[in-house]
RNA sequence: GCCCCCGUAGCUCAGCGGAUAGAGCACCGCCCUCCGGAGGCGGUGGCGCAGGUUCGAGUCCUGCCGGGGGCACCA
């Protein structure tokens, strides 16, 4: 890449000029090299370097910078045009159109693939997101962890990560004995206790069993947890999420999984007996207070379980463990990191807590209770918007911040929603090669195409969006922050429609047609790249608007 | 009381310590002899408050004020 070959560039300036190598780990980090944040800036490359070794050096910045820029123009990288310095001590690289050629080339050779990177090459990384109880249908506000947990696995994977994506079935323990009571209660026509499950589907359940039997026992209400999870299966199927593995709680209790862990901890002496309960020292590692991990009637906690279940993802051969949990879980990260390190794995899982989405509906908030049974399902809102419309609403924003979910908003208006922007985009360029088909033009290969005639601002700026995507697809891995994603591939989408309307591609000038045919073809690649990394589809065409609408 | 997240334009949100803080929606103007107007161009309008660190703070630290979520022998 361009950018490698500006930074090898820059360290060989810096080491002719005399000047030290900024540490990396340094408080103030290393050398830098990235397009200018403010857009008003031409430069194609920035660096900060001279302001951060103004210091050490002890000269002023804009001198540092001077010494560098000597030393640059003396080495003339390729694509070089000149180096300015600017403001306080910026040195702004500004290239010579060939490089974005060499971009679009670029983006034309790896394909849809295009973005990918070897961040993550080597790590086996196991996904658990979801992992909704199995006593009630995924509600709306879940569909954030869908959404994110899949974005996050294809984000993680296109760093060159292998990725597991795993749903916890919690199948054992008391919400499964309520479930059962709930049900019970339904078939044989009563109410449901009050800390039970009061949801209608419930009501659905019981009839359907009556239909065929007579008698429900205790087990087999409890059983009837499958009837949920196959509708969460279908669900998960029409969001379009697929998990590698369902992995069930009560295999590890099954097979002495969970108490095998627990004999672990004894061995390790970080357990306490008290009370006829059974405490972790969780506290030795930095959780404000001890665990419990058997209650004093003999019953495992659900944090002993846990700690067997994520043990046993590490022994299935998962290098790093990452989690996506809700906000309202947040006290329980510390227990079970406590545990694990206390276990011998520190640092696992790697949790990521996202803040809770607020249903939005007729002006008002809609307060979820799966006990109460007034929710609204991911099926519900499946029924009024296709998946990608859900999904990315789900990515638009940060997992830090409180989502609100207007239901009216998405599903009203959901003609605005800023999917049908980025996908109009791919399918305008789809339909240009439709046309220019009709028209019998033909894009010749792109080793015989001068990419010269793409001057253009509407041109250079979809090119160096195209040269930053990489950059952002790393970013957001890192970051574990697949908005960034969405956020990129929308800004893009504004840019190709600002292209489209003022470039035409398909004109009586040949070299230009074919050179925007291939700009056009790399804006194409890198969309479908980014909406691929989204979930969400990449549309070669619209349904058409009514005229009236 | 303690812990976590947030506070940026009228609304919903972007913004890896960098230069004059950006989008969408809403509102006000423009633009279809031309590849799909689900589009484009322009305008109005903003970092909760107070300190601190730094050459430089929306971003880091402290305190305060707001909003959300947690502080179980529940999961």
């Amino acid at each position: 890449m361009i950018r490698d070959q500006l930074l090898a560039a820059l360290h060989a300036a810096l080491d002719a000029a005399g000047l030290p190598v900024p540490d990396a780990a340094a408080e103030n980090g290393g050398v830098e090299l990235a397009p200018p944040t403010d857009p008003k800036q031409t430069a194609d490359f920035t660096t900060n370097v001279a302001m951060k070794l103004a210091k050490v050096v002890g000269t002023p910045p804009r001198d540092v910078a001077a010494r560098i820029v000597e030393q640059l123009d003396a080495l003339r990288p390729a694509h070089l045009d000149h180096v300015e310095i600017a403001g306080p001590g910026f040195l702004n690289i500004n290239l010579a159109p060939t490089w974005l050629a060499e971009v679009v080339r670029g983006v034309v050779a790896q394909g849809e693939q295009y973005g990918h990177g070897t961040e993550l090459a080597g790590q086996r990384i196991n996904l658990e997101f979801v992992s909704a109880n199995p006593t009630g249908p995924i509600h709306a506000g879940a569909g954030r962890w869908i959404a994110v947990g899949d974005a996050l696995a294809n984000v993680l994977a296109a760093q060159g990560a292998e990725v597991h994506r795993e749903y916890y079935l919690n199948d054992a323990g008391v919400q499964l004995d309520t479930f059962a009571t709930s049900l019970l209660a339904r078939f044989n026509g009563e109410e449901p206790p009050e800390n039970g499950y009061h949801g209608a589907y419930l009501v659905e359940m019981a009839e359907h069993l009556r239909a065929t039997r007579d008698e429900l026992s205790f087990d087999d209400a409890r059983e009837s947890y499958r009837t949920v999870v196959a509708s969460i299966r279908e669900d998960l199927q029409r969001i379009g999420v697929e998990f590698d593995t369902w992995f069930s709680e009560r295999d590890l209790h099954d097979t002495g999984a969970v108490a095998a862990i627990l004999e672990q901890l004894r061995d390790r002496g970080v357990v306490f007996d008290d009370d006829g309960a059974v405490w972790l020292r969780s506290t030795d590692f930095g959780d404000p207070r001890d665990r419990v991990l058997v209650k004093s009637d003999g019953s495992p906690t659900y944090l002993l379980a846990d700690l067997a279940y994520h043990c046993n993802k590490l022994e299935r051969g998962w290098t790093h463990l990452i989690d996506i949990w809700g906000a309202d879980h947040h006290g329980q990260v510390k227990s079970l990191q406590s545990g694990m390190e206390a276990l011998g794995h520190p640092n696992e899982p790697e949790v990521l807590l996202g803040q809770l989405v607020k249903l939005m509906r007729g002006g008002e908030l809609v307060k979820l209770s799966k006990r109460a049974g007034n929710i609204i399902t991911l099926a519900d809102i499946l029924d009024e918007v296709d998946a990608d419309v859900a999904r990315l609403t789900f990515l638009l924003q940060s997992i830090d911040t409180t989502q609100t979910f207007d239901l009216d908003v998405v599903t009203q208006q959901s003609m605005d929603n800023p999917v049908y922007y980025v996908q109009y985009a791919h399918a305008r360029i789809a339909s240009i090669g439709r046309r220019a088909a009709e028209q019998g033009i033909t894009r010749l290969p792109i080793v015989d195409t001068d990419l010269a005639p793409l001057v253009n601002e509407r041109e250079i700026e979809l090119m160096r969006a195209l040269a930053q995507y990489p950059d952002v697809v790393a970013e957001a891995a890192l970051m574990r922050a697949p908005h960034r994603v969405t956020a990129w591939v929308r800004d893009f989408a504004k840019s190709f429609h600002g292209f489209y309307r003022e470039c035409r591609v398909l004109t009586d000038d040949v070299a230009l047609t074919q050179a925007r045919l291939w700009l056009a073809e790399a804006c194409r690649l890198a969309l479908a790249s980014a909406l691929a990394l989204l979930g969400v589809h990449a549309p070669d065409e619209m349904t058409r608007l009514d005229e009236d609408d």
